[in-house]
DNA sequence: TAAGTCATGTAAAAAGTTACATGATTCT
DNA sequence: AGAATCATGTAACTTTTTACATGACTTA
Protein backbone atom coordinates (compact mmCIF):
# COMPACT_ATOMS: atom_id res chain seq x y z
CA UNK A 1 0.00 0.00 0.00
CA UNK A 2 2.77 2.45 1.24
CA UNK A 3 4.10 4.34 -1.90
CA UNK A 4 7.20 6.10 -2.15
CA UNK A 5 7.72 9.63 -0.55
CA UNK A 6 5.81 12.00 -2.08
CA UNK A 7 7.46 14.75 -3.94
CA UNK A 8 8.22 17.18 -1.34
CA UNK A 9 9.78 20.61 -1.76
CA UNK A 10 12.07 20.50 0.73
CA UNK A 11 15.66 20.75 -0.04
CA UNK A 12 17.94 17.09 0.77
CA UNK A 13 19.42 17.03 4.48
CA UNK A 14 17.07 19.90 5.49
CA UNK A 15 14.49 19.31 7.85
CA UNK A 16 11.66 21.27 9.73
CA UNK A 17 12.77 20.98 12.82
CA UNK A 18 10.36 19.27 15.77
CA UNK A 19 9.09 20.58 19.08
CA UNK A 20 9.94 18.54 21.72
CA UNK A 21 6.52 17.91 22.03
CA UNK A 22 6.47 16.03 18.66
CA UNK A 23 8.95 13.58 19.69
CA UNK A 24 7.53 13.03 23.18
CA UNK A 25 4.40 12.10 21.08
CA UNK A 26 6.65 9.64 18.61
CA UNK A 27 8.28 8.17 22.19
CA UNK A 28 5.10 6.90 23.27
CA UNK A 29 4.04 5.85 19.89
CA UNK A 30 7.15 4.18 19.41
CA UNK A 31 6.65 2.18 22.24
CA UNK A 32 2.11 0.64 21.79
CA UNK A 33 -0.01 1.78 19.01
CA UNK A 34 -2.25 4.38 20.54
CA UNK A 35 -5.00 7.16 20.40
CA UNK A 36 -4.90 10.46 21.20
CA UNK A 37 -6.46 9.95 24.61
CA UNK A 38 -4.03 7.40 25.59
CA UNK A 39 -0.83 9.60 24.85
CA UNK A 40 -2.37 12.55 26.78
CA UNK A 41 -2.92 9.70 29.73
CA UNK A 42 1.00 8.62 29.22
CA UNK A 43 1.75 12.39 29.35
CA UNK A 44 0.18 13.49 32.36
CA UNK A 45 1.67 11.22 34.76
CA UNK A 46 4.13 12.53 32.95
CA UNK A 47 6.11 10.49 30.17
CA UNK A 48 9.59 9.49 31.50
CA UNK A 49 8.71 11.34 34.50
CA UNK A 50 9.99 14.16 33.28
CA UNK A 51 7.54 15.61 29.75
CA UNK A 52 4.01 16.71 30.55
CA UNK A 53 1.27 17.77 27.86
CA UNK A 54 -2.38 18.83 27.63
CA UNK A 55 -4.60 17.19 25.11
CA UNK A 56 -4.81 20.33 23.73
CA UNK A 57 -1.82 20.37 22.56
CA UNK A 58 -1.51 16.39 21.41
CA UNK A 59 -4.38 16.62 19.17
CA UNK A 60 -3.12 19.22 16.38
CA UNK A 61 0.47 17.75 17.00
CA UNK A 62 -0.59 14.10 16.35
CA UNK A 63 -2.45 15.71 13.23
CA UNK A 64 0.89 17.50 11.88
CA UNK A 65 2.87 14.90 13.16
CA UNK A 66 0.66 12.28 10.14
CA UNK A 67 1.10 15.33 7.65
CA UNK A 68 5.19 15.00 8.04
CA UNK A 69 4.75 10.98 7.29
CA UNK A 70 6.13 10.36 10.68
CA UNK A 71 2.91 8.98 12.08
CA UNK A 72 -0.27 7.35 10.61
CA UNK A 73 -3.27 6.35 11.41
CA UNK A 74 -6.18 3.93 11.17
CA UNK A 75 -9.45 5.07 12.23
CA UNK A 76 -11.35 1.90 14.62
CA UNK A 77 -15.15 1.96 14.65
CA UNK A 78 -15.46 0.41 17.78
CA UNK A 79 -19.18 -0.62 18.28
CA UNK A 80 -21.00 2.08 19.81
CA UNK A 81 -18.64 4.21 21.16
CA UNK A 82 -17.43 7.30 19.08
CA UNK A 83 -14.88 6.27 16.05
CA UNK A 84 -11.14 6.44 17.42
CA UNK A 85 -7.71 7.03 15.68
CA UNK A 86 -5.14 4.88 16.19
CA UNK A 87 -1.67 6.36 15.99
CA UNK A 88 0.78 3.95 14.10
CA UNK A 89 4.74 5.53 13.78
CA UNK A 90 5.99 4.76 10.57
CA UNK A 91 9.96 3.83 9.31
CA UNK A 92 10.63 7.38 9.29
CA UNK A 93 9.43 8.67 12.61
CA UNK A 94 11.39 6.46 14.19
CA UNK A 95 14.72 7.14 12.08
CA UNK A 96 13.96 10.40 13.30
CA UNK A 97 13.55 9.89 17.09
CA UNK A 98 16.72 7.39 16.83
CA UNK A 99 18.52 10.51 15.32
CA UNK A 100 17.05 13.19 17.77
CA UNK A 101 17.70 10.63 21.13
CA UNK A 102 21.57 11.02 20.80
CA UNK A 103 21.48 14.58 19.97
CA UNK A 104 22.89 16.75 22.24
CA UNK A 105 19.40 19.36 23.95
CA UNK A 106 19.96 22.99 24.23
CA UNK A 107 20.78 23.80 27.58
CA UNK A 108 18.20 25.11 29.38
CA UNK A 109 18.29 26.66 32.48
CA UNK A 110 15.14 24.79 34.26
CA UNK A 111 12.79 26.92 36.07
CA UNK A 112 11.61 25.75 40.05
CA UNK A 113 9.78 28.36 41.61
CA UNK A 114 10.27 27.28 44.75
CA UNK A 115 13.86 27.86 44.67
CA UNK A 116 12.95 31.43 43.24
CA UNK A 117 11.18 31.93 46.28
CA UNK A 118 13.82 30.84 48.38
CA UNK A 119 16.14 33.77 46.95
CA UNK A 120 14.03 36.13 48.81
CA UNK A 121 13.21 33.83 51.65
CA UNK A 122 15.28 36.58 53.76
CA UNK A 123 11.78 38.52 53.62
CA UNK A 124 9.56 35.62 55.07
CA UNK A 125 8.44 35.07 58.36
CA UNK A 126 10.64 31.81 59.73
CA UNK A 127 8.28 30.48 61.12
CA UNK A 128 5.67 30.23 57.89
CA UNK A 129 8.56 29.84 55.74
CA UNK A 130 9.81 26.49 57.78
CA UNK A 131 6.24 25.20 57.40
CA UNK A 132 6.31 25.83 53.62
CA UNK A 133 9.48 23.92 53.39
CA UNK A 134 8.64 21.42 55.10
CA UNK A 135 5.20 20.78 53.46
CA UNK A 136 7.28 20.28 50.02
CA UNK A 137 9.26 17.86 51.62
CA UNK A 138 6.44 16.03 51.88
CA UNK A 139 5.62 16.53 48.54
CA UNK A 140 8.76 15.53 47.06
CA UNK A 141 8.48 12.29 49.47
CA UNK A 142 5.17 11.26 48.26
CA UNK A 143 6.77 11.27 44.61
CA UNK A 144 9.83 9.52 45.79
CA UNK A 145 8.07 6.77 46.93
CA UNK A 146 5.47 6.37 44.63
CA UNK A 147 8.19 6.41 42.06
CA UNK A 148 10.20 4.21 44.32
CA UNK A 149 7.77 1.52 44.20
CA UNK A 150 7.06 1.78 40.54
CA UNK A 151 11.04 0.61 40.30
CA UNK A 152 10.30 -2.28 42.26
CA UNK A 153 7.53 -3.11 39.94
CA UNK A 154 9.77 -2.37 37.10
CA UNK A 155 12.50 -4.95 38.96
CA UNK A 156 9.92 -7.68 39.07
CA UNK A 157 7.98 -7.68 36.23
CA UNK A 158 11.16 -7.01 33.82
CA UNK A 159 14.50 -8.36 35.74
CA UNK A 160 17.17 -9.04 33.70
CA UNK A 161 15.73 -7.22 30.92
CA UNK A 162 16.84 -4.09 32.78
CA UNK A 163 19.92 -5.48 31.75
CA UNK A 164 19.91 -4.93 28.11
CA UNK A 165 20.29 -1.18 26.56
CA UNK A 166 18.16 -1.83 23.99
CA UNK A 167 15.01 -3.05 26.30
CA UNK A 168 12.53 0.04 26.55
CA UNK A 169 12.18 -1.87 30.20
CA UNK A 170 15.98 -0.60 30.48
CA UNK A 171 15.06 3.10 28.93
CA UNK A 172 11.94 3.45 31.59
CA UNK A 173 14.11 2.27 34.38
CA UNK A 174 16.82 4.91 33.90
CA UNK A 175 14.11 7.78 33.45
CA UNK A 176 12.63 6.64 36.99
CA UNK A 177 16.19 6.36 38.71
CA UNK A 178 16.31 10.05 37.89
CA UNK A 179 13.43 10.65 39.38
CA UNK A 180 14.12 8.88 42.34
CA UNK A 181 17.97 10.72 42.74
CA UNK A 182 16.33 14.30 41.88
CA UNK A 183 13.44 13.49 44.70
CA UNK A 184 15.77 12.63 46.96
CA UNK A 185 18.23 15.33 46.59
CA UNK A 186 14.89 17.35 46.87
CA UNK A 187 13.74 16.19 49.93
CA UNK A 188 17.24 16.27 51.61
CA UNK A 189 17.37 20.08 50.25
CA UNK A 190 13.80 21.15 51.62
CA UNK A 191 14.11 19.03 55.30
CA UNK A 192 17.71 21.52 55.37
CA UNK A 193 16.69 24.96 54.45
CA UNK A 194 13.57 24.52 56.89
CA UNK A 195 15.81 23.08 59.50
CA UNK A 196 17.62 26.34 59.35
CA UNK A 197 13.99 28.55 59.28
CA UNK A 198 13.27 27.74 62.97
CA UNK A 199 16.26 26.02 64.44
CA UNK A 200 14.19 24.96 67.73
CA UNK A 201 10.98 24.92 65.30
CA UNK A 202 9.95 21.59 65.37
CA UNK A 203 10.63 17.64 65.51
CA UNK A 204 13.69 18.13 68.39
CA UNK A 205 14.78 14.33 68.70
CA UNK B 1 3.53 61.39 51.14
CA UNK B 2 1.93 58.43 50.86
CA UNK B 3 -1.67 59.18 50.71
CA UNK B 4 -4.42 56.23 50.77
CA UNK B 5 -4.81 53.82 47.96
CA UNK B 6 -6.47 54.86 45.19
CA UNK B 7 -10.15 53.79 44.06
CA UNK B 8 -9.29 51.27 42.65
CA UNK B 9 -11.96 49.08 41.16
CA UNK B 10 -10.46 46.20 42.56
CA UNK B 11 -12.82 44.07 45.19
CA UNK B 12 -11.08 43.58 48.87
CA UNK B 13 -8.98 41.01 48.90
CA UNK B 14 -8.73 39.84 45.43
CA UNK B 15 -5.88 40.82 43.62
CA UNK B 16 -4.69 40.63 39.84
CA UNK B 17 -2.26 37.52 40.22
CA UNK B 18 1.26 38.45 38.87
CA UNK B 19 3.06 36.13 36.64
CA UNK B 20 6.12 34.39 38.27
CA UNK B 21 8.56 36.67 36.23
CA UNK B 22 6.85 39.44 37.88
CA UNK B 23 8.44 38.00 41.54
CA UNK B 24 11.44 37.19 39.80
CA UNK B 25 11.86 41.31 39.10
CA UNK B 26 10.62 42.43 42.56
CA UNK B 27 13.24 39.47 43.92
CA UNK B 28 16.32 41.68 42.36
CA UNK B 29 14.69 44.74 43.21
CA UNK B 30 14.33 43.76 46.57
CA UNK B 31 18.11 43.60 47.10
CA UNK B 32 18.99 46.75 45.17
CA UNK B 33 17.74 49.37 43.23
CA UNK B 34 18.25 48.72 39.23
CA UNK B 35 17.78 49.66 35.91
CA UNK B 36 16.15 47.03 33.37
CA UNK B 37 19.25 46.18 31.56
CA UNK B 38 21.21 45.49 35.53
CA UNK B 39 17.61 43.16 36.14
CA UNK B 40 18.28 41.52 32.66
CA UNK B 41 21.91 40.98 33.25
CA UNK B 42 21.28 39.31 36.69
CA UNK B 43 18.15 37.21 35.03
CA UNK B 44 21.17 35.60 32.73
CA UNK B 45 23.29 34.14 34.81
CA UNK B 46 20.14 32.85 36.22
CA UNK B 47 18.36 34.76 39.31
CA UNK B 48 18.68 32.21 42.43
CA UNK B 49 19.89 29.86 39.66
CA UNK B 50 16.79 28.35 38.57
CA UNK B 51 14.99 31.46 36.75
CA UNK B 52 15.96 33.23 33.91
CA UNK B 53 14.32 36.05 31.42
CA UNK B 54 15.27 37.70 28.61
CA UNK B 55 15.10 41.50 28.08
CA UNK B 56 12.44 41.58 25.42
CA UNK B 57 9.97 40.07 28.18
CA UNK B 58 11.45 42.09 31.13
CA UNK B 59 11.00 45.60 29.77
CA UNK B 60 7.07 45.20 29.47
CA UNK B 61 6.56 43.81 32.75
CA UNK B 62 8.92 46.34 34.83
CA UNK B 63 6.37 48.93 32.71
CA UNK B 64 3.52 47.17 34.00
CA UNK B 65 4.66 46.36 37.36
CA UNK B 66 5.11 50.40 37.93
CA UNK B 67 1.55 50.46 36.29
CA UNK B 68 0.57 48.23 39.52
CA UNK B 69 2.44 50.55 42.18
CA UNK B 70 4.90 47.78 42.87
CA UNK B 71 7.88 49.36 41.54
CA UNK B 72 8.79 53.19 40.96
CA UNK B 73 11.57 54.51 38.48
CA UNK B 74 13.15 57.30 38.47
CA UNK B 75 15.29 58.95 35.45
CA UNK B 76 18.62 58.99 35.39
CA UNK B 77 20.42 61.12 32.82
CA UNK B 78 23.92 60.09 33.40
CA UNK B 79 26.39 62.59 31.13
CA UNK B 80 26.16 61.85 27.36
CA UNK B 81 24.74 58.14 27.77
CA UNK B 82 21.39 57.62 26.50
CA UNK B 83 18.67 58.47 30.12
CA UNK B 84 18.32 55.26 31.77
CA UNK B 85 15.60 54.34 34.28
CA UNK B 86 16.42 53.20 37.72
CA UNK B 87 13.72 51.12 39.60
CA UNK B 88 12.95 50.75 43.20
CA UNK B 89 10.61 48.83 44.74
CA UNK B 90 7.84 50.10 46.80
CA UNK B 91 6.25 48.65 50.05
CA UNK B 92 3.49 47.61 48.34
CA UNK B 93 5.74 45.64 46.47
CA UNK B 94 8.24 44.43 48.68
CA UNK B 95 4.94 43.35 50.86
CA UNK B 96 3.54 41.21 47.74
CA UNK B 97 6.71 39.82 47.39
CA UNK B 98 6.83 39.05 50.73
CA UNK B 99 3.93 36.75 50.82
CA UNK B 100 3.99 35.23 47.30
CA UNK B 101 7.44 33.80 49.49
CA UNK B 102 5.59 31.63 51.96
CA UNK B 103 2.47 30.63 49.40
CA UNK B 104 3.03 27.21 48.05
CA UNK B 105 4.49 27.16 44.36
CA UNK B 106 1.83 25.12 42.29
CA UNK B 107 2.90 21.63 41.55
CA UNK B 108 4.52 21.66 38.03
CA UNK B 109 6.20 19.17 36.64
CA UNK B 110 9.87 20.41 35.41
CA UNK B 111 10.47 19.50 31.38
CA UNK B 112 13.92 17.75 31.16
CA UNK B 113 15.09 16.73 27.58
CA UNK B 114 17.70 14.74 28.51
CA UNK B 115 15.61 12.55 30.10
CA UNK B 116 12.71 12.33 27.35
CA UNK B 117 15.21 11.28 25.37
CA UNK B 118 16.36 8.09 27.82
CA UNK B 119 13.12 7.13 27.99
CA UNK B 120 13.78 6.20 23.68
CA UNK B 121 17.13 5.27 24.56
CA UNK B 122 16.42 2.18 23.14
CA UNK B 123 16.66 3.23 19.77
CA UNK B 124 19.27 4.46 20.08
CA UNK B 125 22.79 3.65 19.00
CA UNK B 126 25.01 2.42 22.29
CA UNK B 127 28.27 4.38 21.43
CA UNK B 128 26.54 7.25 20.53
CA UNK B 129 24.58 7.12 23.62
CA UNK B 130 27.17 6.85 25.64
CA UNK B 131 28.74 9.87 24.05
CA UNK B 132 26.10 11.91 25.00
CA UNK B 133 25.44 10.93 28.24
CA UNK B 134 29.40 11.92 28.94
CA UNK B 135 29.09 15.27 27.12
CA UNK B 136 26.10 16.05 29.51
CA UNK B 137 27.95 14.56 32.63
CA UNK B 138 30.95 17.05 31.72
CA UNK B 139 28.50 20.04 31.17
CA UNK B 140 26.94 19.52 34.61
CA UNK B 141 30.06 19.37 36.05
CA UNK B 142 31.01 22.82 34.90
CA UNK B 143 28.40 24.31 36.39
CA UNK B 144 29.25 22.12 39.23
CA UNK B 145 32.69 23.64 39.95
CA UNK B 146 31.54 27.39 38.75
CA UNK B 147 28.84 26.91 41.72
CA UNK B 148 30.93 25.35 44.04
CA UNK B 149 33.49 28.27 43.31
CA UNK B 150 30.39 30.67 43.95
CA UNK B 151 29.51 29.03 47.23
CA UNK B 152 33.50 29.31 48.34
CA UNK B 153 33.61 33.14 47.03
CA UNK B 154 29.93 33.61 48.99
CA UNK B 155 31.80 32.02 52.27
CA UNK B 156 34.49 34.07 52.29
CA UNK B 157 32.58 37.31 51.74
CA UNK B 158 29.91 36.80 54.26
CA UNK B 159 30.74 34.16 56.69
CA UNK B 160 28.93 34.42 60.08
CA UNK B 161 26.43 36.28 57.75
CA UNK B 162 24.72 33.11 56.25
CA UNK B 163 23.98 31.88 59.40
CA UNK B 164 21.23 34.73 60.03
CA UNK B 165 17.75 33.71 58.32
CA UNK B 166 16.58 36.88 57.49
CA UNK B 167 19.70 37.62 55.57
CA UNK B 168 20.13 37.99 51.95
CA UNK B 169 23.35 35.66 51.93
CA UNK B 170 21.69 32.99 53.01
CA UNK B 171 19.26 32.98 50.87
CA UNK B 172 21.70 33.18 47.78
CA UNK B 173 23.65 30.66 50.13
CA UNK B 174 20.87 28.22 50.20
CA UNK B 175 19.53 28.16 46.40
CA UNK B 176 23.42 27.53 45.18
CA UNK B 177 23.39 24.79 47.79
CA UNK B 178 20.23 23.72 45.92
CA UNK B 179 22.13 24.20 42.52
CA UNK B 180 25.41 22.39 43.36
CA UNK B 181 22.62 19.45 44.93
CA UNK B 182 21.25 18.87 41.91
CA UNK B 183 23.96 19.27 39.78
CA UNK B 184 25.85 16.45 41.90
CA UNK B 185 23.05 14.29 40.94
CA UNK B 186 22.86 15.28 37.40
CA UNK B 187 26.66 14.37 36.93
CA UNK B 188 26.59 10.85 38.94
CA UNK B 189 23.21 9.95 36.81
CA UNK B 190 24.45 11.02 33.32
CA UNK B 191 27.84 8.74 34.20
CA UNK B 192 25.91 6.00 35.38
CA UNK B 193 23.33 5.96 32.19
CA UNK B 194 26.89 6.34 30.13
CA UNK B 195 28.40 3.36 32.10
CA UNK B 196 25.45 1.03 31.25
CA UNK B 197 25.47 1.97 27.35
CA UNK B 198 29.02 0.20 26.39
CA UNK B 199 30.19 -1.11 29.45
CA UNK B 200 33.32 -1.90 28.02
CA UNK B 201 33.49 1.11 25.73
CA UNK B 202 36.01 3.55 27.82
CA UNK B 203 37.69 4.49 31.04
CA UNK B 204 38.26 0.66 32.56
CA UNK B 205 40.08 0.79 35.52
C1' DT C 1 -29.50 9.37 37.76
C1' DA C 2 -25.32 11.35 38.55
C1' DA C 3 -20.48 10.94 38.25
C1' DG C 4 -16.74 9.17 35.83
C1' DT C 5 -14.29 7.54 31.78
C1' DC C 6 -13.58 7.37 26.84
C1' DA C 7 -12.89 10.32 22.91
C1' DT C 8 -11.69 14.37 19.87
C1' DG C 9 -11.39 18.54 18.68
C1' DT C 10 -11.16 24.28 18.65
C1' DA C 11 -10.37 28.94 20.71
C1' DA C 12 -8.31 32.14 23.40
C1' DA C 13 -5.05 33.68 26.49
C1' DA C 14 -0.61 33.63 28.70
C1' DA C 15 4.24 32.94 28.80
C1' DG C 16 8.56 32.57 26.63
C1' DT C 17 11.96 33.01 22.65
C1' DT C 18 13.96 35.14 18.72
C1' DA C 19 14.43 38.85 15.76
C1' DC C 20 14.15 43.75 14.61
C1' DA C 21 15.58 48.51 15.69
C1' DT C 22 18.53 52.20 17.41
C1' DG C 23 22.43 54.64 19.21
C1' DA C 24 26.08 56.38 22.43
C1' DT C 25 30.29 55.09 24.85
C1' DT C 26 34.31 52.59 26.04
C1' DC C 27 37.89 49.47 25.40
C1' DT C 28 41.44 47.15 22.38
C1' DA D 1 38.55 51.49 13.36
C1' DG D 2 36.03 47.75 15.13
C1' DA D 3 34.21 45.14 18.93
C1' DA D 4 32.07 45.02 23.23
C1' DT D 5 29.15 47.07 26.62
C1' DC D 6 25.43 50.05 28.14
C1' DA D 7 20.63 51.00 27.34
C1' DT D 8 15.64 50.51 25.97
C1' DG D 9 12.20 49.30 23.52
C1' DT D 10 8.79 46.68 19.82
C1' DA D 11 7.28 42.83 16.73
C1' DA D 12 6.67 38.36 15.44
C1' DC D 13 6.60 33.86 16.50
C1' DT D 14 6.44 29.56 19.24
C1' DT D 15 5.00 27.03 23.07
C1' DT D 16 2.06 26.11 26.88
C1' DT D 17 -2.12 26.55 29.56
C1' DT D 18 -6.94 27.13 30.30
C1' DA D 19 -11.39 27.23 28.69
C1' DC D 20 -15.09 26.03 25.45
C1' DA D 21 -17.68 22.35 23.08
C1' DT D 22 -19.80 17.86 22.44
C1' DG D 23 -21.43 13.24 23.24
C1' DA D 24 -21.71 8.14 23.99
C1' DC D 25 -20.96 4.60 27.29
C1' DT D 26 -20.15 2.69 32.13
C1' DT D 27 -20.48 2.19 36.85
C1' DA D 28 -22.10 3.23 41.56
Amino acid sequence: MASGTPPSARSPGEEDELPTLGYAILSALARDDLTGYDITARLRRPISYYWQAAHSQIYPMLASLDTAGLVTHTTVASSGRRTKKRYRITEAGLERLARWVVTPPPPRIPRDELVLKTYSLWLADPAKAAELFRAQAGEHRRTLTQWESELAALRERCGAELDRFASPAFATYATLVRGTGAAREAVAWCTWVADRCDPHGSTPP
